[in-house]
DNA sequence: GATGAAAAATCTGTGAC
DNA sequence: GTCACAGATTTTTCATC
């Protein structure tokens, strides 16, 4: 698909203010809301726009404890990246899955009410995951940038 | 702020079903559009939500390379963190800036349209951030989930 | 202080040009 | 790519609990 600059400066402003309304993107983008609407259709059509995520504020929801973890697995068994993801995507708490190419093999992000929540899912959940030959975890203290304002 | 039963079920919605319109998350809540109309505005001015996000895949858009750095920074100067953190916000090529409790300080995921891009960002802009004491890079192959599903 | 019903304002998605 | 428009959706108002 071809992308033109109109493409992209819809695509920008959806970075930089999102929640905005396609008559509000097709302003700030300089064409009309229906051609907004259709470049956003078709941006949608060749998988370039993967659809939508609420933000959730985890902490001011009572989720005080936020962890990375990093993993590195017994590679002698070739499933094991296939079962261990697998069993990752299965607890809830794992808002994020990452899979690398160098000495870490995967990273989890973790959400818990607290720190007892989260020794909980430790012992139960992560410990539990088959094929983990190494681990290290971090506690997030906070997320201070989480988007891109590229010049696409 | 008081969260209720209903606001949790509009917010586990929210995540489970993306996008949906007001009057389409009212029903599966279980409220009419006016009530979680209200709930939703509440919950946005509490600060828990956020907003809603466009998920941009950035391959189908020629951005070929992530990657994912680790840093530990020189904690003699108390002035560390908070330059750090300023610096890395100013390139654009950073999508996400997480700061940690632990040996690991920071975490920076960084996108490039190609490796000759990844390493002209890397050269000039990452590894003259400051306060830099040590730092590990990983080549992000892919992210399998990225929200989460749970019994708030 | 919160709710639902209904009206008013606004936006979306489509067809014609 | 623009314009016009019907239908859908959001947001406000108001009476009620």
């Amino acid at each position: 698909m071809q992308i033109t600059d109109a493409d992209r400066r819809i695509l920008r402003q959806m970075m930089a203010e999102p929640g905005l309304s396609v008559a509000d993107l097709a302003e700030r983008a300089g064409v009309t809301a229906a051609t907004c609407w259709r470049r956003i259709e078709r941006l949608r059509e060749a998988g370039v726009l993967r659809g939508e995520h609420a933000v959730i504020n985890w902490h001011a929801l009572g989720w005080e404890v936020e962890v990375s973890l990093r993993f590195t697995l017994d590679k002698t068994d070739p499933r094991a990246f296939d079962e261990f993801t697998v069993a990752a995507r299965e607890v809830p708490e794992v808002i994020e899955i990452q899979s690398f190419l160098g000495s870490t093999d995967m990273r989890l992000q973790i959400i818990a009410r607290d720190m007892a929540h989260y020794q909980q899912i430790y012992r139960k959940r992560i410990l539990t995951l088959p094929h983990i030959a190494e681990l290290d975890a971090l506690m997030l203290v906070s997320t201070i940038k989480s988007s891109a304002e590229l010049a696409l």
